[in-house]
DNA sequence: AGGCCTAACCTAATAGTTTAGGTGTTAGCT
DNA sequence: AGCTAACACCTAAACTATTAGGTTAGGCCT
């Protein structure tokens, strides 16, 4: 199933952490005191038991690893929205978005160094 | 606050068709009888109460039509999971995604064209 | 007019999400 | 040894999502 809006939220912070403790994931998400312990250690027992993470405990301590990740989600977003289609997908985002000049040169340049990644298979 | 699973899936009946009502839109969900037309009823009737489609009168039937685009959700789901950075998501599609090469083709002439229209303003 | 189809509306049951309180345990500090 | 901080685990309350049954009313057909 779909990961929720907190889900996504927790996942965020270990995709860029690598791993964490409920602790160290509670300070990112929240550095003022306004989301509670529990209630981060709760998800995160919840996420766990769907797939979302995996844990390993570092003495009393568990350690959280994200097991669903940010291209898994875009995937899904993909499919779910644009039923695949990344050209649709695009077009949108360029159609929407303001888009400063540059990024548009290194989306170019991506997908130069995407053709040349596929002809080498 | 976000759109559902469920109700994505409604708004895609909705974007393709224009508006409808629920009849419609339910036969194009479920063209086999698998879900309850009461059940895509009340999920419209709390889509319209939640502003994500609006309704008006046809005779004795409501018609549906999207208030929440397609663009609304990709530029949504891009603060959300990359913090708005459009090359990042591409990035993440181009290495996940298994993508023909007329789509890079593609890809590029969207953003040539992009670069176009913002020269133009 | 009576019966039937289709719709709206009301309601509720169930399941899942989100939050956080309470309890017990472990480890370190004084 | 006793105290405290930090943790895990259990539990439940409040809320939202999802599904669909039941009721009522309008419109059409015979």
């Amino acid at each position: 199933m779909n990961p929720t809006d907190r889900e996504i939220e927790i996942l965020k912070v270990l995709w860029e952490i690598g791993e964490g403790s409920v602790r160290e994931v509670l300070e990112r998400m929240s550095p003022d005191g306004r989301i509670h312990f529990n209630t981060v250690q709760t998800q995160l027992r919840i996420m766990d038991r769907k797939g979302l993470v995996s844990h390993r405990r570092d003495g009393r301590t568990m350690i959280y690893k994200p097991l669903y990740s940010r291209e898994q989600e875009s995937s899904r977003f993909l499919k779910q929205v644009f039923d695949g289609s990344l050209d649709q997908l695009v077009l949108s985002m360029l159609a929407t978005e303001k888009i400063k000049p540059e990024t548009l040169d290194e989306l170019e340049e991506m997908i130069k160094k995407a053709r040349k990644s596929q002809r080498r298979k």
